[in-house]
RNA sequence: GAAGUUCGCCAGGCAGUCGCUGCGUACCUCGGUGCGUGGAGGAAAGUCCGGGCCCCGUAGAGCAGGAUGCCGGCUAACGGCCGGGCGCCGUGAGGCGACGGAAAGUGCAACAGAAAGCAAACCGCCGAUGGCCAGAUCUGCCGCCGCAAGGCGGCAGCGUCUUUUGGAGUGCAAGCUCCGGCACAGGUAAGGGUGAAACGGUGGGGUAAGAGCCCACCGCAGGACUGGCAACAGGACCUGGCACGGUAAACCCCAUCCGGGGCAAGGCCAAAUAGGGGAGCAUUGGCGUGGCUCGCGUCGCUCCCGGGUAGGCUGCUAGAGCGGCGCGGUAACGCGUCGCCCAGAGGAAUGACUGCCCGAUGCCGUUGGUGCAAGCCGCGGCGUUCGACAGAACCCGGCUUAUCGGCGAACUUCCCAA
């Protein structure tokens, strides 16, 4: 699998990727239910970055999950949380293939009102890098 | 041209790549893939009203409680909308208004002020009417001051004395008339001053001074009349000299309306574990009861039934729907007809990136416009982050709040030109 080179600002190269590349983002590769949020907070394993905190809990699915948390208190209006949301997805979208088999929560936690987009892509791709591999 | 008012509309655009999701369809390894097609708002927000829908309750009526509150209309309904009235604001187009009752009762009104609700009178004005307009001395009594002697003041006496008592006239006299003074009784509410608010306004007459005390006009109240469905309005009517002050988002009264709870409503399916009911098997089983047998209870296995948790499905989007045309209505809106199908997520889709354009912003430049100049406007270049407010959660009708900017129509005021 070749390695995309992690630019902090996006380049128009890394858009496209090799063909063949699985950058779908369905419903399998997500968490759903309460208990699996629990277990992966239980596990208490998580990196810190500038604005998000990315726990982690190893999985045998042969697949990493994600789910995103964006507290109210950081975030007070609906639609920048959900834009919060969606960027860290596509993120993890775009890495998923390249990524350990493991459940993320990843879950702001800090005000986010200063930020840029930018800002907040690097941050999480930096945690993402951080992962523990087997 | 400038400034503004009202109403309606838009909510960055286009292209490409990678994704999410509903529906339809084809294929297969039944989970996906391909193709087609749809996928946030005017406020989706606040959850402040009203309704649909659902469950519960309910003979009927009342009480309590809540909401609304000029009139007429519209609507499924409303606290909404439309039209009208009245009041206030604006030169105007227009805007704003919980806008029923104070003559049912109870209450409240800080500060100021004489006085805050039924009359009263601080300063002031008047003093018409009534009263007073010598002093000294003596006696008695009372009060105050003083250790006392005494002093000061008040009241009383048909007391005493004097140039006979504010001045003038008159009378024998009691007295009467005129003039003046005091401000004691009393009169007054014009004026001053306080206040958010003080018992109509202006002018004249009148008076001792004043006053609706009288008169004229204006205002006000009541009643007729006229116009209007009504709220209300009108003047060339009549009556009344004028009251009944304010406050009801104070209690209250009157009129109208309102059963409660919500999609986490409600319906269906239903694992595991525990427990309930029934049938059968084991019948020569174990344990308990008992001296023993029967019986009863309990334990085991199989099956069935009902309740029900996690979870799943449903409710879930075709509707007081949207658009066009016609008709009725000033309008809100209604009726008819044709066409259309227009989000349904669920740790929660509707997105991300790139390029160009548009807009915002910073810096730089500028034989451009304007200005004394600083600067402003325009134009060009570069960079940056950004694209107002904001994200459906059963569905509608409203209200309220947030909102960069843009477009259209009608109207108003001012300036210039013809």
């Amino acid at each position: 699998m070749p390695v995309v080179p992690r630019a902090v600002i996006a380049s128009p190269s890394e858009v496209t990727e090799p063909a063949g590349a699985d950058e779908r983002f369905r419903s399998a590769y997500r968490l759903h239910k309460t208990d699996e949020f629990s277990s992966v907070f239980a596990f208490r394993r998580a990196l810190r970055g500038k604005y998000y905190m990315l726990h982690y809990r190893p999985n045998d699915l042969g697949t990493a999950r994600l789910a995103v948390v964006v507290a109210k208190k950081l975030a007070k209006r609906a639609n920048v949380r959900n834009l919060v949301k969606r960027i860290a997805r596509e993120i993890f979208r775009r890495e998923r293939v390249n990524l350990p088999a493991a459940d993320l929560i990843a879950r702001l936690h800090a005000p986010v009102a200063l930020a840029t987009r930018a800002d907040l892509n690097r941050d999480l791709r930096q945690l993402l890098e951080r992962l523990p591999r087997p």
